[in-house]
DNA sequence: TTTATATATCAATATATCTTGATATTTCGC
DNA sequence: GCGAAATATCAAGATATATTGATATATAAA
């Protein structure tokens, strides 16, 4: 039952849905590359993306400074289906802007 | 969006999973019945209750002074797939109890 | 019409979650 | 080692949600 509300309250946010979906499209990208495209500061989107992960959605992978962030896989068939369902909400996101200084 | 997270945020508590495995599992119930088998005053099941239909999980029909629940039907594709994940869960839901006094 | 049963809703309090700004941690290059 | 960039975490305030108890509504029976 946690680990079910856990993964159920990870999509409950409509910052993360986004950033799920974004990254779904976009794919792996680092955070300060979603930092830059949803205009928010850096701890909100670090902790989404931690909340995201701890969902079972995201995987991160570190490469230097740089904390890269992509689509767990292979997904159970539940969050498939949430990230299908996703794909198909007519939401506006926002697009790729690089944003790391390096 | 709003749809959705209503619909993700209606599942997001311990309490409405139960409710909605057990009227998956027990068919079309009243309220008294989910009040007496959940041991939780009524006005806490009938909220909960609201949400799930609002979520568009449940349906209800009114027959004489009772309400009566039941999973909503057809459910479109997602919330099958939730309803299959709740399913999948192990964990304890209560006997049925009816409780209405007539 | 009065009374009882079933259900819904409201107000107040308690609890959880989100956001921000500050700070800590990690890694790289000098 | 030192400073800078990228990321993570923490504390405080704001907002949302859950629970309870009280009350409102609706139906049926007497």
């Amino acid at each position: 039952m946690e680990l079910f509300l856990q993964t159920v309250g990870s999509i409950y946010d409509e910052t993360r849905v986004k950033i799920l979906k974004f990254i779904n499209k976009n794919g792996e990208l680092c955070v300060c590359d979603i930092e830059n495209s949803f205009e928010m500061i850096q701890s909100r989107i670090s902790r989404h993306l931690k909340i995201l992960k701890d969902g079972g959605f995201l995987k991160v992978e570190r490469r230097g400074t740089w904390a890269y962030y992509s689509i767990r896989s292979p997904l159970d068939e539940f969050r498939l289906s949430v990230l299908k369902e996703i794909d198909l909400l007519d939401i506006e996101i926002p697009k790729l802007k690089k944003g790391c200084a390096l």
